[in-house]
DNA sequence: CCTTGACTTGTTATGATGTAACGTATCTCT
DNA sequence: AGAGATACGTTACATCATAACAAGTCAAGG
């Protein structure tokens, strides 16, 4: 399988405040949505942050082990499971990895960009895409609910070095 | 995991026509491009044109294996992994499986629209989404190799059942 | 022809990913 | 405090995928 991504943005910026707010934002909308932020569930979700990158379930599992939540496979799986259903995180289905929403709250059909070269991910908003997708599905008579949109190719990093 | 998907069209069409032309069609790309449809590969892909559906690849298998060839996961693999290098066949990540193109040789970054309902999965040209696609990577100076673009949700038949 | 090198196939073995099912604990509401 | 819903942890298993190697096949040049 593909190594998993360094980081989830191709671009630098402020790591710290993707963390803190993201934590923020998952209260807020837990508390909106009557729905539990569990210790396991608000863990998971601080790993994915922290990694800033795209991590596999086991990969996730094995850090929720270490600081003394279950070690078994449901445990990651229903922590990460919560946080795609809440829009949280995301599941990046070409990679068999998870990462955290960089627009936790925001409605978005979000668009991943997987670089070939040096694996990072980057998350880009969607909303253009959504929306031709959502016209060809009309052509069928299809009710769009949710959309796994990903590419692999090459980020500019990695296409300035291999000219 | 959720169960495959029923066919590869949510309309009636003339499927006999999708299975002789298909094969023709990869006989002629082959030829085109020098690589070789080999008697796995050409059965894999008439076994996926037959069940005109999406299949697991160790369902796959167990037909090759029914024919004669070998029975470790890694024959299917193979000759699965050659029909989507050469566009004859599509691999569709939200159901670990694998569907013939239904067609072969126009570039094409296909779209998949699955319901949830009766797993039917319809595979739709998605030039208008690609080109969504790619705007969005040029504003981050990716570029786009391949795609992945689905979509789970309802069928027609499915959103009137449950009217 | 017949060798040589690239490609293809089959096999063994193992790794990686994901779920079902069940019992216990915890929370919330009344 | 009791009842029902939700969440957690565990065992066990199902499913999906690949690495590595040996043996067979093919096409092209000597």
């Amino acid at each position: 399988m593909s190594d998993l991504p360094q980081t989830m943005a191709f671009a630098p910026h402020d790591h710290a405040h993707c963390a803190g707010s993201g934590l923020a934002r998952a209260e807020q909308i837990a508390a909106e949505r009557g729905v539990r932020l569990t210790p396991v569930r608000r863990r998971a979700l601080e790993i994915l942050l922290e990694a800033h990158r795209a991590m596999g379930a086991y990969e996730v599992l094995d850090r929720l082990a270490a600081d003394g939540f279950g070690n078994q496979p449901p445990v990651a799986y229903r922590a990460l499971d919560f946080l795609v259903e809440h829009g949280l995180a995301h599941r990046i289905r070409r990679l068999n990895a998870f990462a955290a929403c960089t627009r936790p709250g925001e409605a978005h059909s979000p668009a991943f960009f997987i670089c070939t070269g040096c694996s990072t991910v980057a998350e880009a908003p969607g909303a253009a895409i959504r929306a031709a997708m959502d016209e060809a599905a009309a052509a069928l008579g299809f009710a769009v609910a949710r959309t796994s949109i990903e590419a692999v190719g090459t980020c500019p990093a990695c296409r300035g070095a291999a000219a």
